[in-house]
DNA sequence: CCTCAGAATTGAGCTTACTCAGTTATATAG
DNA sequence: CTATATAACTGAGTAAGCTCAATTCTGAGG
């Protein structure tokens, strides 16, 4: 019998860094060459552990996707959180929130569309894909919480307004109609969408 | 030179037939068992094809997907279109159109939900992908021809609402979070989001 | 009928995500 | 320190979607 090592013990170390090297490895190869253009030999080589072990540490490949691009979506909320406070009116700070998400899912466009395509039919049990799915209510909780500020908007259902904007989102973002679109003409798009939403009593 | 046969020649008539034994084959298989349980090379089998011959005719298996279900598809928009015409109110009528729809794309909800991914995900230069994609666009013009039967809502933007509409169908429909819930509970929530969105101006 | 260009078909083979039986490393007990 | 249980790791192997070089079939021209 020993006492719990300050340093939990080597073993707990070691699968702390192997999962950093995985992350740190994913992140890199996916962030140059497209998830599709990357093998999971390669992320298992350039994170030198086999390949075997990479799924322990993720159940799929789309699961090794979610725990890197969860880093970014979460920093892009963050982001836009924060520009939404300087904001007046509702609209602006909707799309302060917004715009940072979708720069961040369009930046490498191959691998925000299938980040967003896991979402919404990946596995819910995941850890990375359960993380991901809290980011998506912490969005919808931070434009709820815009909708808020206008009286006439919170006499109707900021969360249920809020989550139809969340699905405008999701289906701008990740059509394949919207492509060849810039990061502006899906903002519009969007924008425009949501303003038919709010607009209404006008 | 030959006159140009009334009954197409050998050649196409194959063709169509293989065809025809191809989509037969893969719709008995997928419905019966569900799309991830069959494989391609069973799909050749039944259809008595070679494994090869099946990509000539549906590039990739969610290909062949689209070309049963947009059969399918199809046939629930008729009969929501038709049931919307015995409609009065605007938020019956659009849930008219919808509810077959729900129901199509949950009898087998494997694969009901991989079709809507495949709409969204899929390549769009596919020809099956490009009829999903115009089912999409005539469910959407079904449901802005009955939003414009209202005139507060035809002074708003029927077209962008029904596009709205189509977002929040199409996540609620996908969403792994609702997979467990029955037709009636989906279809619950599709009608309070819509009803949020109309309800706008009151 | 015979020839032949090219359309249609084929299935062996390739790629790659993922599995699992066997191995190694770690921590605890005596 | 030695033994033992068990957690962690490994990479050869499996499965399945898809490809493509070789083959067969079709129809027009002579």
């Amino acid at each position: 019998m020993q006492a719990v090592p300050q340093t939990l013990g080597r073993r707990e170390r070691n699968k702390q860094e192997k999962l950093d090297r995985i992350t740190a490895a994913a992140r890199e190869l996916f962030t140059q060459y497209g998830v599709d253009e990357v093998t999971t030999q390669q992320v298992a080589e350039k994170a030198d552990v086999g390949s075997g072990t990479l799924f322990l540490y993720a159940k799929t490949k789309a699961e090794l996707l979610l725990l890197v691009h969860n880093v970014k979506y979460a920093e892009a909320l963050n982001s836009g959180v924060a520009a939404a406070e300087q904001e007046e009116a509702v609209l602006d700070g909707i799309m302060a929130i917004i715009r940072p998400i979708i720069k961040c899912n369009r930046v490498q466009i191959e691998n925000g569309r299938t980040y967003l395509k896991e979402i919404v039919f990946g596995d819910p049990s995941e850890p990375h894909h359960a993380e991901a799915l809290a980011l998506t209510i912490r969005t919808e909780a931070a434009i709820a919480e815009v909708l808020g500020r206008d009286e006439q908007l919170m006499a109707r259902d900021p969360g249920k307004i809020a989550r139809v904007i969340s699905a405008i989102m999701f289906v701008s973002m990740s059509s394949s109609a919207n492509s060849g679109l810039t990061d502006e003409q899906v903002g519009d798009e969007i924008r425009d969408q949501i303003n038919v939403v709010l607009a209404a009593g006008s």
